[in-house]
DNA sequence: CGATCGTTTGACAAGGGTCAAAATGCGTGG
DNA sequence: CCACGCATTTTGACCCTTGTCAAACGATCG
């Protein structure tokens, strides 16, 4: 578990991710960057909010990574989605919310309110969008699990973590920190960790990709790529 | 397929929803009884929207069933989420939207528009909860495929298509209408039909639901929640 | 230098997939 | 009302991917 060494302290990863969503008004980025200096650091396992319970307040993870996660009464766990820096947590539209799933801490991680945006306001508009990629990773999610192999699953996830930590900076071309556990995967990827681990091997074999210390990068993303068919994704119309 | 005969034609499916979300003002509900007379019609295996093309208008579906899908290169089909009377279609709050999915009539499906709210009102609260909704039956269907068996898989939907179904009055306590094929119920839980007819056939036998011209009924519903652990949809403190 | 967590390996089992064909149901047209 | 044609359901035999259980190995940290 080494992720958050990596990852600088987050200087203003809220603003950059939300202006590259949309075009964003000088007053809104100075909001933002206010918002991000009033940081809270949260310890790796921590549980940030409980599935079920109200949604007190709207987070956004400036450092490390988190998960959003379900556990069924006879113990087994799926993770729903990953949560990297950038991401907005518990941002949602109506009153009186309840959180949808438990939110886990995976690494040490650093978060800072979000600020409230006006109707119809660019903020409005980056909140917006940043839902609808949230929306994007979730149907990926279904595609992986129902129709995907143990391999392709695989690829598919780690091309989608490359872009997203990329959209960030927190990817250069050719690797990028992995700071979860094959078990961790496994419960993501709707597998068991041997098999996980399998399959990594496999591809190593393969060239697909290689790893150390925490780090994963690809001899050639294109093959992966063109091997599961993957398109990047896209939201709107407008950049 | 004989879902649609089975279904009334809609004369306030859209409201009766809507209002049973939150408590709506009369105004609100007249505009969305008026919004209900402009009624257009698709036939079964209508495509509404593909995947990637703007998102041209805001409709809701009034009565039939229609599925939100995904074809990969190869031909495999995964179908994300099926969409029942009384949900919206399309909607969403940020600008330019690109379709996230190809949205299929499955069976002859009536939709109207749906009337734009302002910001901050009850309609606009009643639209937050239903994308809760949805975000929330997003998740369900990750966590069936990533951690439920065939059988599991199943009996989780159903008992959740029930629900959805009976929200909007179209499932009596003891049966409702299915109007879609084992190979569809097969893209959806990401098995194949033949694996579905089967363990369809295992769960008749062992008295867990019976079927008859496209209905569905459980002899003992208790049960097969009991079975999964199956919690209803819950997405705000306040209903 | 144990203790502990994570990765790796092996042998075996099983859930679910594949392929192909038969049976059933159903709408249509004569 | 019957017969035909198509879609859907059902069945059988066989195989493969993935899961299970258990143990060994390796690294990291107090």
């Amino acid at each position: 578990m080494n992720g958050p060494k990596a990852m600088t302290p987050g200087m203003s990863i809220l603003s950059t991710r939300l202006s590259r969503l949309t075009q964003l008004q000088p007053a809104d980025v100075e909001m933002l960057q206010a918002a991000e200096r009033d940081q809270h650091r949260f310890p790796a396992r921590r549980e940030l909010i409980r599935e079920g319970e109200p949604v007190r307040e709207r987070r956004a993870l400036l450092s490390g990574w988190a998960c959003r996660q379900r556990i069924l009464s006879d113990g087994r766990r799926q993770i729903l989605g990953f949560l990297l820096p950038g991401d907005l947590i518990g941002v949602c539209q109506h009153s009186a919310p309840l959180a949808s799933t438990t939110i886990l801490a995976i690494t040490e991680i650093v978060t800072c309110p979000v600020p409230a945006a006006e109707p119809a306001s660019g903020l409005a508009e980056a909140y917006a969008r940043s839902a609808a990629l949230e929306e994007h990773h979730m149907l990926a999610q279904i595609t992986r699990l129902g129709r995907l192999n143990a391999c392709e699953r695989l690829a598919d996830w780690l091309l989608e973590t490359q872009d997203r930590l990329g959209f960030v900076g927190l990817s250069t071309a050719d690797q990028f920190p992995l700071p979860i556990t094959q078990e961790m995967l496994a419960d993501a990827l709707g597998l068991t960790s041997v098999h996980v681990n399998r399959t990594l091997q496999a591809m190593r074999r393969d060239g697909l990709l290689t790893s150390r210390s925490g780090m994963i990068s690809f001899p050639d993303r294109r093959r992966l790529e063109d091997m599961i068919d993957y398109k990047p994704a896209r939201v709107s119309a407008q950049g």
